[in-house]
DNA sequence: TTAGATAATGCAATGGAAGTGCATTATCCT
DNA sequence: AGGATAATGCACTTCCATTGCATTATCTAA
């Protein structure tokens, strides 16, 4: 927990005991989880804060929001070395429709892409929809 | 008009009135749409209607739904040789945070990517945020 | 061409996520 | 320890998405 706990204040994020278990349920799921989500696991907390804590945390590169297709948010931890300025972390997301879950696929990171003379890239989102692995062997 | 009646008779779908104003709606307007977008160039029409023709429009290929980053899905009429199984029209699409328009770069088509092994692709949503070439230079 | 089946439409209402204002409480720094 | 500043909780509000049901339009087959 010291250790979470750093990586806040690291981050510029006052490590308040709120943030800390917000923090912590994001690094135990392994699947990015809605708001909806963090407020059913931590029913003590009012669900304001953690619409704002989840708010803070994006503004400082904690975590990244992903659009699945469902319409609802989703949020994962990013990697360390992201920040406030950038979110350095890019990799394709995938979204099962059998079994509604939605996973960070770390390991395949976005291609390079060209865009319009002009225009300024800030966010990208790239997410695969489909049916994973597991739901595919069920 | 004539002509859109058979592209909605060629992909399955009953060329109602509504329908046909909801499809020139849709190819009058260069960037993607909402609902509520749609809804305010049709005063005369239900949302429900409007609701439930989109939602037919998107089962039968006529539409894809493009999720910008804002929470709200936005609309764009489909290539002609989309069909109800299979969306071949895959592009980038470009959310511009500043003028709120979303487009279809059409010219810019969705790299090819690997997934893991024993996943299954369905959709793919490639959306770049940030400014686009005319809020850039204004 | 018309009857009957089927599909589309409109109305009313609900659900759920997102977001805001304000008073209260906790945190951090000196 | 004290005071400025930030975080939290409560009460609302707003807006989009979605459903059930009664009514109306459309298409097909006799």
């Amino acid at each position: 927990m010291k250790e979470v706990e750093s990586i806040l204040h690291d981050k510029n994020v006052r490590p308040t005991a709120m943030r800390l278990l917000v923090y912590q349920i994001l690094s135990e799921n392994k699947n990015a989880i809605s708001l909806t989500d963090i407020e059913n696991q931590l029913k003590t907390a009012d669900r304001t804060t953690l619409y704002r804590t989840i708010k803070t945390f994006e503004e400082q590169g904690i975590v990244h929001p992903i659009e699945d297709g469902t319409g609802i948010t989703k949020y994962a931890l990013c990697a360390a070395y992201c920040n406030a300025d950038k979110h350095k972390d890019l990799h394709l997301h995938f979204h099962c429709k059998v079994c509604e879950e939605t996973t960070c696929l770390t390991e395949y990171s976005i291609p390079q892409i060209s865009i319009p003379e002009g225009y300024i890239t800030e966010d990208i989102n790239f997410t695969v929809s489909g049916v994973c692995k597991k739901c595919n062997q069920g």
